[in-house]
DNA sequence: TTGAAAGCGATACCAG
DNA sequence: CTGGTATCGCTTTCAA
């Protein structure tokens, strides 16, 4: 009695196609398309549906995202580079909540991890995976990287930083109004030679350049000096620092954050340097641990924009691209004055 | 006279594609690709290469990353979920070594923006990119999720998290060891009572459970007592748990972390309960900060593994993926005796 | 040394 | 309702 061999693989080779469902489910891969995707504009019966959707369970059928995007000319998928430097609490928090609003507006957020890039050669490789956006924090992508990326399909690049960028929506982080708020304080609460701490670590230069030129810009035209202090994030440079703090003649600092604030604050105590009396000092971020210390630690807060506002801009460009780049400031600086300043 | 128009768009309508690029420099796509791609099996003459080289620049050409993988049939995509916790500094510092070494191996390292998926769903998802290799932190990978990775081509998957799924490489970091060593450390010094703190916050159970676990494990067939203390990470919540401390009568507390520990102990010290005279405080992390309070406290340091390590097995785990997945245990924790214990 | 053409996987049009 | 088939951009034989 003559019959048909059918293969049914019990161990895949390959991984399994639209193909191989169509093949399995006996009908076309059209069909098999249509009912994965439910294609409203044909209707395929309940019977072939249910043969199909079985086929692709039974073949852990996954569908190949490179190939439908390269069909489809176009994805949602948002890219942004992964951040090089130590991420802060407030940033983590950031990224996580714009990832799930994205998320919800049915986009794909991917962190490209470009270390070792830079500028141009960065926007090329992050072109090549053609997102339908790109949201670049910080600074060091140029209107050339702008132009790279739109012409390689992106529809929107949105720069979360210091600068503007032609061509690219913005939005603008002004941290030097963190070093603006900090040095204002401490000037009306009459302190007048302000050291500010600019963290050795690399990668951080971004955030603590802007915070000290708004401390000059708060005090310029004014009888105060301000004098940089480059700090490593160690207790040995912390020492180092308070040991001739008084040859210094400081009497406040913007220490760059709560956390070389704390640094700081502790080794100056160590000398013996009385916090606020002598010096003043101030942090910035506002994280719960400045509370702790004593005394607790004046900080500026910083207000980021929510990751929801910053999604809906990105989907209000993506459906239309032709609108003009928006410019938006966003980072709130507030003095939070507690018992060190 | 009659003429040829040859096109030079002045602003290009779609994106330039290798065809476009041959079309400019005359020659054919197949020549665009061995120029483009240094292909050392033909020889191209170097005026050609030169024009070549010359017409994708004039274009902005970028090389379409889903055409080529999917011609390809693979890519050197690394996929890691991108975390849905808080990180701290220590995992924040793990990824980018681990970004940066897998970067110098040429692979591409993806964080992939996770949020509200869970178990096999995201599994698909994952997917869907075709990633070569897949790591995972944390536990919610099931032997499922295992199996579709690996049926959609994953070369490798690795989980660094608690757990061992069957057919995924494991990098097991055991963080009831970190209980555990805080545990014994309490014990041997006297410490009888001992509170375990467990954050309430979402999204860290991964890593509290296992941690009160190690406390328990250690202390089973001692006669000290363990106690839970579930904690939120704000001040109000850590006045309230130090308000009626007293009627608990616990002489020790390990504190999950440093950041709660050294909340929980600012509480303390706030209403007279001494540390550690009266109780013990332990953290986890050595976190920089633990040592600036007073008393410094005490902290579980835990090693991660390098990434550089992690990046070689992966690439050993792409080039040979036929080879036994290997768990290999990589979590250390030692007690830096400070002054809170 | 270069060009023509097949084909990777999925989709959408147009016939049947 | 369902099945061929052209197509997306790129690489890679095979011929010329």
């Amino acid at each position: 009695m003559p019959y048909v061999m059918v293969q049914i693989p019990k161990t895949p080779r390959s991984v399994p196609t639209s193909a191989d469902v169509a093949r399995l489910a006996g009908v076309s891969r059209a069909t098999v398309s249509y009912v994965l995707n439910n294609t409203s504009a044909v209707r395929i019966s309940e019977p072939t549906r249910r043969r199909v959707h079985e086929a692709a369970r039974e073949l852990g059928y996954v569908p190949h995202a490179a190939a439908r995007s390269l069909r489809a000319g176009h994805s949602r998928m948002v890219l942004m580079p992964a951040p090089a430097f130590p991420v802060g609490p407030l940033y983590s928090r950031f990224i996580r909540e714009l990832q799930s609003a994205l998320g919800r507006l049915d986009y794909t957020v991917v962190q490209y991890g470009s270390v070792g890039l830079h500028g141009d050669e960065a926007a090329r490789a992050w072109a090549e995976l053609r997102p339908v956006a790109v949201l670049v924090p910080g600074s060091g992508l140029g209107p050339q990287g702008v132009t790279v990326l739109k012409r390689s399909g992106a529809r929107v690049v949105v720069t979360v930083g210091p600068e503007c960028v032609e061509g690219a929506h913005a939005l603008q982080m002004d941290h030097s109004a963190v070093g603006f708020a900090a040095a204002r304080h401490l000037y009306e609460r009459g302190r007048r030679r302000i050291g500010v701490v600019v963290p050795a670590e690399d990668g951080l230069g971004a955030f603590s350049v802007p915070r000290l030129d708004g401390v000059r810009r708060a005090l310029t035209g004014t009888d105060a000096t301000v004098t940089e202090l480059p700090l490593g994030y160690d207790e040995g440079a912390a020492a180092r620092l308070a040991a001739d703090w008084r040859a210094r003649g400081l009497d406040a600092v913007f220490a760059y954050n709560d956390e070389y604030a704390m640094l700081l604050m502790s080794a100056l105590q160590d000398v013996g340097v009385a916090v606020p009396e002598e010096t003043a000092v101030v942090g910035a971020d506002d994280l719960m641990l400045g509370r702790l210390l004593r005394p607790r630690l004046s900080t500026v807060h910083i207000e980021l924009p929510s990751g929801r506002d910053l999604a809906e801009l990105v989907d209000r460009a993506v459906r239309d691209p032709a609108a003009a780049p928006e410019t938006r400031k966003v980072l709130g600086a507030s003095v939070v004055h507690r018992d060190s300043s």
